[in-house]
This record gives C-alpha cells, sequence and structure tokens, in this order.
DNA sequence: TTGTAGGCGTTATCAA
DNA sequence: TTGATAACGCCTACAA
C-alpha cells in the first residue's frame, strides 16, 4: 500500500504560475522578494500562492542553490553528560532562536563514539549543512579538526585550546573564576582548595588558573583535585579527597554547580556546616545551583546568549562578512546566595 | 569573497562513473545495494568512489525520491521545562540512536509559541520531514491536530487524550501510580496526600487516577492539589497547600522527581522529617531522584526505550507496515531508595 | 548484467 | 518588467 496514496499532490511554482497567469520565472521573483515585479504581477501571484497552497519545495531548492539552508549543531559529550547539563539545552534553545529567524533550520548531531564522529564529518563533507556549531570541544578533538580542514563555516562555544582560524564565543573563565574566588576569601576563608575539571578544555584550565591567581601566593596545589567530568560525582570524590588532604579546609570553590553540589552532600555527611565551617561556590547557575541546600553562590554564564551569538557569526560568515578567527567574550556575574 | 573558492568542486556519480569505466547507472545501483551488479562492477565502483571522495548529493536524492530522509521530533514545551525536564534528553538520544543507524536525519523542532507552531506545521506540510515523532502534546494541541490532518507518519510519546489514528508510545500510568501508591501505603501511612500536575495530558490524568484506585476509600479529595507544569515550583507551591489543609499529613505521592523535590524542601522547612514524619515517593527517576535528600523512591521511566520505540513505529510506517492506531506500553518499575 | 535518458521543482541567465 | 530555458545530481524505467 502506498503510504501517501490519499494525499493530493503538492502544488509547485508551475501550479502557481499557472493560476496567477503568470510565467514560472516571475513567481520564483515573488516568492523570494526580488525587485523587479509590478504590484500587479505581485499580487496575482500571492493570491495564487493562497489559493493552490503552495509551499516550497526544499530539496529543489537546495539543489539548484547548491546550499541545505541547515547549520548542525554538533555536541560533543557523552551522553550522560548531555542529559545533565543545562548549559546545553540552553544553547540549542538560543541558536535555534535565532536561526529559525532567518530561515535556517537546525540540526542536531549527538557525537558520543567514534563511529558517531567519523559519521558526522561525512555528514559535513556531504554538505549536509552549510554551517556547524559546535559545542564542548576538546583539545585534539577529531570532528574540531575535520571542521577546519574542510573549511566550512563554523563557530565554537568555547573553544579546544589546539584549534584556532575559526571563530569562538565564550566567557572569560579565567577573571570569572578568579572573581568568585576573591568573593570567597572576602568571606574570611584562609584554607581554600578546588574541585577542577576538564582539564583538557579551555573552560577547565582557565577556572583553574583563575583560582590560582585570585590566591597568588596563598595558592597550594595540594589542594587541588581534578577529575575528567563536570558532574555531580565528581564533587563527591573530589570532596571526599580534599578533605582527607585537609580536614580543616574552610572553602571550596567547586569548577560547576554539578560539583558543588556533590561536595555540599559530602560536606553534610561529615556533619560540617555550610557557609560555617565551610563555604562553598560553583560556576554555571544551572538549576542546580537553586536546589542546593544551602543555595548556592555561583557564576551566572549566559548560555541562550552563547548560543545566540554563536549563530550569528555563522551566519555572517554564509553572508561573507566576518573576521574568522576572532573570539567573542561575554559577560558574566557573580550570584550570590548562602553557601558562602 | 566567495565562501567557498578555495573549495574543490565535489565528485558526482558522474565522476565515479568516468573513474570506473562505468555508466552512471551502474554506479547508482552500487550506491544503493541493489541486485543486478556483478562482483566486478561493484569493485570497480567501490574503488573508484574512494578515489574521488565522493559522497552522495543528498538534495538531489530527495528531489529524485520525492522524500526528505528526515524525521522531525516536535518538543512541545515552554523553554523552562525544556531545560529542567530530563526523559526529553533521553527520548531525543534514544530516536536518534534508532533513525541514524537507519540512514534517517533526526529534525528537532521546539514549540515555544504559537508562531512556531504554525511554522512548524507549515514544515511538516511542506515536506520538510518524512515523519514525525511528538512529545507530550496535550489535549487539543494544534500540532497534534495538524499533523492528523495531513496524514504523516507520526507516532506520540504519551498521546493527548483527544487524538486517535495516530499510534503511540508510553508507560501504563495509571499501573505505575497505583503500584507506588499501594507500595506508600505498605509503610503504614494513613493521610496521603497528591500534588498532580498536567491534568490535561494522559500521564498527569492517569498518575491520578492510579492514586486514586489504589487509596479507595480512603480517597479524600481535599488531599489532593493539581499544578499545571511537573515543575520544582509546583512542588512547593503544592506541599505548602497540603500543609494549610492537612497538618497531619504523613505521605505524599509527588506527580514527578521535580515537584518531589519541591516538596522535599518545604519538609524540611517545616520541620518535618523525611521519612520518619511523611513519606514522599516520586514519578520518572529523573536526575533528581539521586540529588534529593533523602534520596528519593519512585517510578522508573524507560525514556530511552520510549525514543527509540517511537523512531522504530514512525519507519515502519514509512515502510508501509504498521498498524496505525495501536498503542505499545512499556513497563515501568519501582526504585525504592530512602525519602519512604 | 549494464547503459541510456527523462524528469523531480527551483533558480538564474538571457533575451524580449 | 517579464518569459523561456538550461542546469543542479540523482534515480529508475526501459532498452540493449
Amino acid at each position: 500500500m502506498s503510504i501517501d496514496g490519499s494525499r493530493p499532490r503538492r502544488a509547485t511554482i508551475h501550479d502557481v504560475a499557472a493560476e496567477a497567469g503568470m510565467s514560472r520565472g516571475t513567481v520564483s521573483r515573488v516568492i523570494n522578494a526580488e525587485p523587479y515585479v509590478s504590484d500587479d504581477a505581485r499580487i496575482a501571484v500571492e493570491a495564487a500562492i493562497a489559493k493552490v497552497g503552495y509551499v516550497r519545495n526544499t530539496a529543489a531548492r537546495n539543489l539548484r542553490s547548491q546550499r541545505s539552508h541547515a547549520i548542525g549543531l554538533i555536541v560533543h559529550e557523552p551522553h550522560s553528560l548531555f542529559l545533565e547539563d543545562p548549559n546545553i539545552g540552553a544553547i540549542l534553545l538560543g541558536t535555534n532562536a535565532v536561526l529559525s529567524q532567518s530561515d535556517y533550520q537546525l540540526v542536531s548531531l549527538v557525537i558520543d563514539s567514534d563511529r558517531d564522529s567519523d559519521r558526522v564529518a561525512e555528514y559535513l563533507r556531504g554538505g549536509f549543512v552549510d554551517g556547524v556549531i559546535i559545542i564542548s570541544a576538546r583539545a585534539g578533538d577529531p570532528i574540531a579538526r575535520a571542521v577546519e580542514k574542510i573549511g566550512i563555516p563554523a563557530a565554537f562555544v568555547g573553544h579546544p585550546p589546539d584549534i584556532s582560524g575559526i571563530p569562538f564565543v565564550g566567557i572569560d573563565n579565567f577573571a570569572a573564576a578568579r572573581a568568585i574566588t576573591e568573593r570567597l576569601i572576602g568571606t574570611h576563608r584562609t584554607k581554600i582548595g578546588m574541585i577542577a575539571s576538564a582539564l583538557d578544555r579551555d573552560s577547565g584550565q582557565d577556572r583553574l588558573s583563575g583560582f590560582r591567581s585570585a590566591l597568588g601566593d596563598a595558592f597550594d596545589p595540594h589542594l587541588v583535585v581534578d577529575f575528567p567530568l563536570y558532574a555531580y560525582s565528581s564533587g563527591v570524590d573530589g570532596m571526599r579527597e580534599l578533605l582527607a588532604r585537609a580536614p580543616d579546609l574552610d572553602g571550596v570553590f567547586a569548577a560547576s554547580d554539578s560539583i558543588a553540589a556533590g561536595a555540599l552532600d559530602v560536606l553534610r555527611e561529615s556533619n560540617r556546616r555550610v557557609p560555617e565551617d565551610v563555604g562553598v561556590v560553583g560556576f554555571d547557575d544551572s538549576a542546580w545551583a537553586l536546589r542546593c541546600r544551602p543555595a548556592l553562590s555561583t557564576v551566572r554564564q549566559p548560555a541562550d546568549a552563547l548560543g545566540r551569538m554563536a549563530a550569528q557569526r555563522v551566519l555572517a560568515q554564509l553572508r561573507g562578512d566576518d573576521t574568522p578567527g576572532e573570539g567573542t567574550l561575554l559577560e558574566t556575574s557573580i550570584v550570590w546566595r548562602d553557601s558562602a
């Protein structure tokens, strides 16, 4: 049985032209809002379009124009993190908002294995998308490499330390980490540790550097532990390790809110009061932050704006104006709550 | 400046044919794994494909085959919920896994306004996707209506109470709610309330019915409050209201984990111990459940499997074999932790 | 088993 | 300002 046996054939430009008594060329010009169309013609064509219920055939347009009118959003994260990280959702929404306004379709490409990686690289080479936005790429990332090589318009949200020539949008992780650490110091803590993470990305590295810079001479490498993933479990393990090394710790900078949440639970378990005995600060201002007990003091990331800006930079390259390789840093702010 | 001034023209079937010394027809047959190709020809063509770096042009194939080879995933949620609901991410991943294995591309379509709704309906009519998966549709949903009318292959994850003729995959919310309520009763609670939600969806309605059924004669409508969204804030407001109505409440069934998390915080605030004074159970087994203090007893939903199954049902319709209108219910289980 | 060729619906070029 | 026409790259009858 045919799937669409009962559905009528879709109207084409040809049908519209016949209905309006015009040529296909004129109809096409009206559809694409091109100049040199008389008002009479425009009105007749628009009426005909409405009458026959015409909608443009994407495949034909793409074939003719040699573009896909789609932008890929490449998310390179293990599945578990994709589900946990609220920033990804916000970035996706921001990107989608900008693209759909410009008549581009957003295609999400999730990479969670080498096979996925190859498949996505193949998509890119195949002209499946006109441009890409890459979030959370790491050092040595094969997809980032492929994008660089193919030369497709692209933008990173955050960027891997080893790729240049592709613009990125991000936040100043160094300055933000430094600022919140300073604020933590301002609450008269004297023994402050850090649970660092994702040191294979610029975000992880810069947060650690900012922490170190704020502490200056008081920095003690012995009070820093690090884990690969920004995850709750990293916070649990990290806090245990930190307490084992320094039971008299009185301050902790967690590299993400999820890590801070894990740290808080361990502190409670060990009968330490927050913020009285130990002050804790996080990073992201995600849904975790408000959910924690006590509510978390943290750095607010403009995730939605990051997504919008990345989309705009890709669109700019598609139009031919953009300075590739330049980065944009968006402002962060500190949200001070009860945990420090 | 031209965007791709330096990129070489992509190889076509024509180039492969020339390289292999075969006709384009034969090359096409090899690419599509069709019968009636000699081994010699296949080998020659495959070598040529590798040599010239051929990748198929999607637009041309789509135009010719009158299909987009894409499936839309329609998420109809306010932005805030899209970010919070972990099920959505898991469903997306499951769907994506199945589709990419069948050479289909997943296109996410987020609806958060009437304008979005119209735009998406237009996509569907325009053949932008060959099929759709709709998650979290409500009663009277305009997109669900549009899908029904267009007659495009589709599947709901959960389904709106007022649409039939479109298959759905879901869980037995009634049975699951009933089972976990019974288990809560089994802990010797005598005054059990419910914070219901999303009563405009089958999930919300069925969870309430299951609760009611488990309680039987002990059911007291006065101990049920309801809020539109499965959200933390609904849990906060709901618990406050419930405590105001019945200070001696000793059990609560929250319609989702996020609601339960809000309820737990209010209970703590009011100096009630969980589970000693009040037992609390949730629904979803989302990331919230483990994050709560105490860890939440809840119903585990196979979200990933729901996504996979929905994708399979759409693919089946595309192939022409599927019994439309039939629903599939997947098994749930209870995860018993510390909150009750 | 292989080759040939027409056409999917658009847009762009050129001529009128 | 409008109309005619030639591609875009692929698939698939049909012929050989």
